[in-house]
DNA sequence: GGGTCCGATCAAGATTCGATGAAGACCCAG
DNA sequence: CTGGGTCTTCATCGAATCTTGATCGGACCC
C-alpha cells in the first residue's frame, strides 16, 4: 500500500520517504521536515492518531490521513487530531494524489490560526530559488532584492511551480493547483501567464531562468541561470 | 469531553492544560495563569461556582462555564458567579470555539472596571509601524504621535491587520477576526471599513502607506511609505 | 526537406475587482 | 424618546486583470 501511494506522489514529481511504523515515522518526519504526511491509520507501534499529535508538535506540514471507514472520520475530527484530509480506503490513487494537490493551495494551519490577540509567529519561511525570493504568506517576490509586481494569477502560477522546483507541473496540474479542480477550459491559458510571469522575472523564450518549459509535457522551476 | 475541547483549542494555537477535578483546577489556573479558563460544572471535590469564586480572587482571566441545563444559567448568573459567557451542553465545538474567540474581543474586566485608580500592568506592547503606534490594550491609535480617532470597528480592522504585519489577509480571515466565524453577509462591509481607517491615517487608494490592497486576495499591513 | 505539432507572443474583448458615495438601520447616551 | 454617531447595505464607476483567439516561428518526426 505504502508504495502503491509513494509510487503515485513520486511520479508526482515528490520526494518520497517512507516508515513503516509510527515511531519510526515520527522520527523520520522531524529529520525530513516534510511538505506532506500521508499516514495509514492501524501502524504498528503507535496508532495514527498518536502520530499526527507527535508530528504536530514541531511540524506543521499537511497530514492526510487514510482511514478504514467513513464514520470513523467523525471520530478522528472530533478528537481534533488535526489532520488536514482524511480519505476512506479503499481509495483510488489519482483521488488521492487530487487532494493532495488541492489541500497544498489551502494556506497552512500556522498561517490561519489567528489566535484573539497573540502574534502569530510566522513560521513559513519564503522559497528561495536562486535571486528569487517568493513569500508565500505575503504574496511577494523579490527579485535581486527588488520587489516584482505580480498579480494574483500569475503569484499562483509562480508559487505552484516554486513549490516543488524539481517536479515537472503539467498544464493541468498548474491549472488545478491556480483554478482548482472544477476548470474546463483552455490548457493554453497557462502559457499565457507563464508567458507574464517571465517577463516581470526579466526571462525570455530562449534565456529561461527561472520558468522553464519542457517541451511536451509542461513547466518546471529553473534554479535561475 | 475535556480532551475533545482541548483538541478544538489546540487546534486554534491555544495552549491548553487540563485539570479533572476542582482544587486542581484552582492551583493550576494560579500557576500559569491563563487567558481563558472552561469549566465544567459538576466537577469533583469543588463544584464549579466555588472553582470560578476562588479563581476570581486572583485572577482577571476568562472564563466559559459549560452547564447541563438552560435554566442553570439565570440561577448562575444569579448567584453572580462571574464568569463570562455561559454554554449549555450538549454543544457543537465549533460554537465554543466561536464564542471562546468572541469573548476575548470583549474588553477584560480588569480594563472595564477601573474603579479605584489602580492601573494594571501594561504587559501588552504597543505594536508599531512606522509611525504609526496601535496600542492594543488602550484601543488607541497615535500617527506621528498624533491621536487618531477611530471607531471601534475601524479599530479592530487596523488592529487584526497590524497584529501580522506581514501576512495579506483575505476580507474572509479579517472578517473571522474582526466579526467571528458565524458570519453571513457582504464581505465588501470590509472594504467601506478599510477606507474609513484609510482615510483617517490619511492614505488614499493611491499612496497606501499602512493598509495596501493585494488585489484578488485582500489587504495587508504596510510599514509606511 | 517537408509537414506537423507545440509553444511564444500579441492584441482585444470580457470580466472581475476595489474604491467610493450615499442612504437606511442600528445602537447608545442623554 | 430623541439625536448623534456608527455600522451595514447598495449601486456605480473606472481600472486592473483575465481569457480567448489568431498568428508566428521553431522543434521534432518522417
Amino acid at each position: 500500500m505504502a508504495e502503491l501511494v509513494a509510487g503515485y506522489l513520486r511520479r508526482d514529481g515528490y520526494e518520497v520517504h517512507l516508515a513503516f511504523d509510527g515511531p519510526t515515522g515520527v522520527a523520520s518526519a522531524r529529520e525530513v521536515d516534510p511538505d506532506v504526511i500521508v499516514l495509514d491509520l492501524g501502524l504498528p507501534g503507535l496508532d495514527g492518531v498518536e502520530v499526527c499529535r507527535r508530528v504536530r508538535t514541531f511540524s506543521d506540514c499537511y497530514v492526510v490521513m487514510l482511514t478504514a471507514r467513513t464514520d470513523e472520520i467523525d471520530t478522528l475530527i472530533g478528537l481534533s487530531v488535526g489532520a488536514d484530509d482524511y480519505v476512506t480506503k479503499p481509495f483510488r490513487p489519482r483521488e488521492l494524489m487530487a487532494r493532495i494537490t488541492a489541500m497544498q493551495r489551502r494556506p497552512r494551519r500556522a498561517a490561519t490560526a489567528t489566535v484573539a490577540g497573540s502574534v502569530a509567529d510566522e513560521t513559513v519561511p519564503p522559497i528561495l530559488v536562486g535571486p528569487l525570493r517568493i513569500d508565500l504568506v505575503g504574496r511577494e517576490v523579490e527579485l535581486d532584492g527588488d520587489p516584482v509586481g505580480l498579480t494574483r494569477t500569475e503569484f499562483d502560477v509562480l508559487a505552484a511551480l516554486a513549490r516543488r522546483p524539481l517536479a515537472v507541473l503539467t498544464r493541468r496540474q498548474l491549472i488545478e493547483a491556480v483554478w482548482g479542480e472544477r476548470w474546463v477550459g483552455d490548457e493554453h491559458l497557462v502559457d499565457v501567464h507563464v508567458l507574464h510571469v517571465r517577463q516581470k522575472l526579466g526571462d525570455t523564450a530562449d534565456a529561461q531562468r527561472f520558468v522553464r518549459t519542457v517541451r511536451g509535457v509542461g513547466y518546471r522551476m529553473g534554479t535561475g541561470e
